[in-house]
DNA sequence: ACCGGTTGTGCAACCGGTTGTTGTTGTAAG
DNA sequence: CTTACAACAACAACCGGTTGCACAACCGGT
């Protein structure tokens, strides 16, 4: 029972017309009377007609998809951001097209290749954790296809890019830990060859050297995923000297820090305070609830789509001017500090 | 500085040949001299040619896109069928197209006929809430285009469906709590006109008729969200004859009931147990980590993506016959009971 | 009857890759 | 020295919608 969906000769044919006064009808042209527009489109209606969007995209170049290159559709951020841009997307008359390239350089340079073929007309992107070199970023703004890096961003590069302002986020999130009278705070990090990352541990130094606290290598921790933050945390707090405080810069390295000092059995805040970056529906998850900078991957997510759709709009002659564009991660305080 | 990607044009030109030719010396086509092959491969490459998937798509109808409509992107259980879906779908050499219906039966519409216009080759689907006329569905289907519904399906719809078993995952979760002496059992459940809520609240009925304990009415709260969870929560454990166990069918109404055994300061598991429908990265940000269900988001995302493609990769005349996959939510238990 | 201008529609090329068919070589068999 | 048939490449149509241009029909004005 394969039933291929009416195309305009079909229409063109029992209408006795031409495909392309029907092409034209159906967008009511004004070469096109009234009288035929209207027949036309009962027709369409009738034959249930649905335009190949394939087929025009061909034609002009134009495909209505947005590409979106995450390096993860994790549970914690990208959920957020997905939703933020889906909706920018969306108010556009837009789709996404989504590619993970799961922390890979080669799977980020080939679903790029993949977005060029399927004729997106921009890229919203957010770059791997073991990508070095960004040629391949370079070509496709060369090739005049707008561009917008999130988060994880490439520097030195030609385009727009939206970021928490990471730095300051951080500096906040320590200076709360200080305020609270704590003086011996550890930080857990990511992966440091993300800017991010270095980031995050700058606003932490920063704060510290803005207090007079020195800065203490022993409590600086890297970890990637919860088990290790989990393993590593705990050796943090069999130091002789263990932290009064500790700083998660992520929800991934939260869950292991927590786990840990759930299982040595701390009371949080007393022996021990808690800070993170961490998404509104997981602060809550824990016992206390944590005192968490807002990630806002929601606002990252629409922000990077309108600054894309401005990219697209405008006359591919003209280069705007990179933006760059900080939001201010807000920090909520909970019961862990 | 607007360049155009190469086409196969482009390359014959350059080579002095016929871009037929070039096409097929690029899928190494018998007919095309071995000498000719590598002297094209070595031009697209030098100029960094992208076959372009509209074109191809457009001729032999295969756009090597799947779509996906999902009611919506929440936190925590999508994440995890997307993830699934895309591994399946990135093996077979496919694309994902998601699309959100948000709840709404007009969204959902709309979506199906941008999924057709981009010539998806097949679609997984999970009905909006407010949807109850299913003919879209059913012209879909008919139209031969291949279909998976997942978690949120359509009954008597003549395709392939992939569920939890929620009825004998929650008689699981019911049984291990009153196999740890647990006799007063409350049930967070959601909203009731979803199979889903039904089916779990069915599955706790029958645990309790299973071991002869009376089902109490004032044990069972309905909620959507963790705000309503935790208050309706706190309500409970004001009982004068309080539960000693509670099963939240799922994250979210988990949060909000674990918010509220927080919030009362109750020692779990010794004043109440907790078992939930809870997703693995989630169960253990809570202390104690929650026994839980595993709702199995990648296992059905997966699940869904494979059948699909055994619907694709047949012929298309031969209409298989409509299966309904049900896979066992496995109950792993924590510290919670 | 003749002209300039409008209106409505048809024709054909085009986007870029695919594919059935045809055409041109070269080589070996008869 | 034909004839036969590979082997290889060119040609052209096609997918379905879009769009510049041609053209026919009709209008009122001279």
């Amino acid at each position: 029972m394969k039933r291929n969906p009416a195309t305009l000769k079909d229409i063109a044919e029992k209408l006795g017309l031409n495909k392309s006064t029907v092409s034209r009808a159906l967008k009511d042209h004004p070469d096109v009377s009234q009288k035929t527009r209207d027949m036309v489109k009962r027709m369409a209606k009738k034959l249930h007609y649905v335009p190949n969007t394939v087929a025009a995209s061909l034609r002009h170049k134009k495909s209505k998809v947005i590409g979106l290159l995450a390096p993860q559709i994790s549970h914690f951020f990208l959920p957020s951001v997905i939703e933020g841009i889906e909706e920018v997307v969306h108010k556009y008359g837009y789709n996404l097209l989504i590619l993970q390239s799961k922390e890979s350089y080669e799977r980020e340079v080939e679903n790029l290749d993949i977005l060029i073929a399927n004729n997106v007309e921009g890229i919203i992107a957010s770059v791997s954790r073991t990508t070095t070199d960004f040629t391949h970023f370079q070509q496709v703004i060369n090739m005049g296809l707008p561009m917008v890096f999130y988060d994880r961003v490439v520097q030195d590069i030609n385009t727009d890019v939206v970021l928490l302002d990471d730095t300051s986020a951080a500096f906040d999130a320590v200076s709360h830990l200080i305020s609270k009278q704590r003086k011996k705070i550890a930080i857990c990090t990511g992966n440091i060859n993300l800017l991010i990352s270095r980031n995050r541990l700058n606003g932490y130094k920063s704060a510290l050297k803005n207090y007079g606290i020195e800065y203490n290598e022993d409590y600086v921790i890297s970890c990637e995923w919860p088990e290790e933050a989990k393993r590593k945390t705990i050796d943090l707090l069999e130091l002789p000297d263990p932290p009064d405080a500790i700083f998660a810069i992520s929800d991934l390295t939260l869950s292991g820090v927590m786990q840990a000092i759930y299982s040595k059995g701390l009371p949080v805040p007393n022996d021990i305070s808690v800070v993170a970056f961490c998404e509104e529906p997981f602060r809550s998850m824990y016992n206390p609830v944590i005192t968490a900078i807002q990630p806002k991957g929601l606002e990252i997510g629409k922000t990077s789509a309108e600054m894309l759709f401005q990219r697209i709009k405008i006359s591919p002659f003209a280069d705007p001017e990179p933006r760059v564009v900080y939001l201010d991660g807000q920090l909520i305080v909970g019961g862990s500090t």
